[in-house]
DNA sequence: ATACTATATAACTACTTAATAATATAATCA
DNA sequence: TGATTATATTATTAAGTAGTTATATAGTAT
């Protein structure tokens, strides 16, 4: 792992957008169909301006893009491996909560 | 993705952890091997104080673990996979930027 | 014991940002 | 046209947090 500082910056700008549950509840509510703000709004509980204001940043982040259809806008993902990292994070957290064989070489790391 | 609110909160925390440029650059400098928090604040160029406060809340999270010897605290990585995710974070995002084919299908995305 | 060094912690400041409320914009419909 | 609806934007407030300074703790060395 060596990574330019650049790099490193825009690394952490694309984790900050993971690291927030209303942002993951949102990408999960699209993660497999395109949605309209308010049909976000009723599954996550946020309210609009909230979660406009998500998808905003998201949009610019490149992380979802949105399609207008009249009054509506359209929500969808358009980096897909947001969701990869969110399952191999998620699969991890769990291996560790419920190690198969207990590692009893890193005992000390709780002191 | 389906996820229960309390691991959707739980993977959105570790995200975090990982949405710091510093706590990245920390890291990097002990991806290969346990490292005092003098050699880490030489490497990154933080402050004492600001690397010991970032080192401990990866230690609260998990995340990394420290052996002491002497007055010297050395930290290491005991969740591996935040090294894969960086990775695999890292290629995708480099992948954007320089795409092999331009794909129309989504300009609109730019609006 | 005293001085020095490594690390942690606490207090503080400054900055960021999530959530909310209010308003603006624009499309639809009566 | 006026009313309604969907979304975006702006302003505001509150909470979180990164960085810094100062201090505490505990090893080490003289």
């Amino acid at each position: 792992m060596n990574f330019h500082p650049h790099d490193m910056e825009q690394l952490a700008q694309r984790f900050k957008i993971l690291g927030e549950p209303a942002r993951l509840q949102i990408l999960a509510t699209i993660c497999d169909q395109e949605r309209s703000v308010q049909d976000i709004c009723h599954r996550t509980g946020l309210h609009q301006a909230n979660a406009s204001k998500h998808l905003r940043m998201m949009k610019d982040a490149g992380v979802v893009a949105c399609r207008k259809k009249g009054v509506w806008r359209y929500y969808r993902i358009v980096a897909p491996e947001v969701l990869s990292l969110c399952l191999r994070a998620q699969k991890s957290l769990k291996q560790a909560e419920t190690p198969l064989v207990r590692d009893n070489s890193q005992m000390e790391a709780v002191e």
